[in-house]
DNA sequence: GACAACATACCGACTGGTCGGTATTGTTCC
DNA sequence: GGAACAATACCGACCAGTCGGTATGTTGTC
């Protein structure tokens, strides 16, 4: 979902080229299938590269799913649904702000730990931790804001703003999963509606309820 | 989520004995690091077996998706839920009984076409259309229920019977994915909850408006 | 000339797939 | 009934190619 991915633009260090084509092929191909030859071949280096940064082929795993925490959050960071003072517009607009980057192909909008964490949480203890920070990361920032929302309207609720962040990452997730079944992103983007108004409808009677802001 | 993988039972053949055991280690390692040799020992089976019985690793990954929609098929016509003659009370069933078979092992509640079209749809189209398939039959036994309900409570919404079997698909493969990263079954039920509560709420006005069931 | 940052050539294990052969189970004709 | 034949289901050694990983060589920079 972040920049488009770019060809092996001169100067940027193997390291960062392996890392780049690494998103690229392991979203579109997923972890095992993806040889490291391919990422060399993608990354415009040699083996003696990818080895001399990185001891195994796991190991670039991980750093790339740390590289994507680290370009997904300042992606959403520049989003522009912070602009909001009120928590809960913040949540709909991450939610409309999500629905809106589901275009172009497949690969450039799902997620890349989402995708790696299924093959490798049995066998790859190491990746399936890294894929959990970095989904438990943004899940946290999410979080924040509805805990927010929470406060702000009043909600008592069986459910906590945990809960419903880490569920709002399982729509998206599934969502990605539909997208690449049905071979069709319009069907991600209706979960996204249902989840949407699902939120809407949590917050609403409290809404109506809570005129003053704070 | 079927009956839990058994081990290799005489006189079941090799090709039921080497589905039976795509189900289970395709769940647990994913299509592409799942080697031939390794289904072949795990069913019991020679590789002679192997391509007697399918022409490549991949038809029988095919096959393995088409055997998944018909165990699953038989799994939930057979469950509880059907009991009851209130359609919505049939599709809330049908969320609890997702929600009480979320334990053991993650391999063995997840879901094969889901997990196994994440790392082929881009390159195995036939692999994917397989995918499609069973979830789309399954989406639509339970999209049948919620249209009933829709007509039986009159409701007239933005969204479709349809758009919401999917998107109710869509969350139990989020969950799923989310089990896998966080190593832990709980976090999928809690996010079958934040369905089952999202559909009592889109009913809830309609319900209490209609007295008479037709 | 020492070190970082690569490139090149290579290794052995493993991969999906092939192939010649065999055990078992009908089927056919006498 | 039983010999002859044939189809089905299976075996396991083998093949060419690919895999992740290594060992060693080259080059630019301080």
């Amino acid at each position: 979902m972040p920049p488009r991915t770019s060809e092996p633009s001169p100067k940027r260090g193997a390291r960062q080229e392996l890392l780049e084509a690494a998103l690229g092929l392991i979203r579109e191909q997923g972890y095992a299938s993806t040889s490291v030859d391919e990422l060399c071949a993608q990354a415009g280096v040699t083996k003696g590269a990818f080895f001399y940064h990185f001891p195994s082929k796991e190991t670039l795993a991980i750093a790339a799913a740390n590289h994507w925490s680290k370009i997904t959050t300042a992606f959403f960071e520049a989003a522009p649904y912070h602009k909001y003072s009120d928590p809960l517009e913040r949540v709909l607009g991450y939610l409309d702000f999500r629905k809106a980057i589901l275009t172009g192909e497949i690969a450039e909008f799902t997620c890349l730990v989402g995708t790696m964490v299924q093959e490798t949480y049995g066998t790859h203890p190491d990746i399936r931790a890294a894929c959990e920070a970095s989904i438990s990361g943004h899940a946290a920032a999410i979080a924040a804001d509805i805990a927010e929302a929470m406060a702000r309207y009043r909600i008592r609720a069986s459910w906590t703003a945990e809960s419903l962040a880490l569920h709002s990452q399982a729509v998206l997730q599934g969502a990605f999963v539909m997208a690449k079944a049905m071979g069709n992103a319009a069907i991600a983007a209706e979960s996204v509606d249902h989840l949407r108004r699902y939120i809407e409808l949590l917050f609403q009677t409290a809404k109506l309820n809570a005129k003053e802001p704070s």
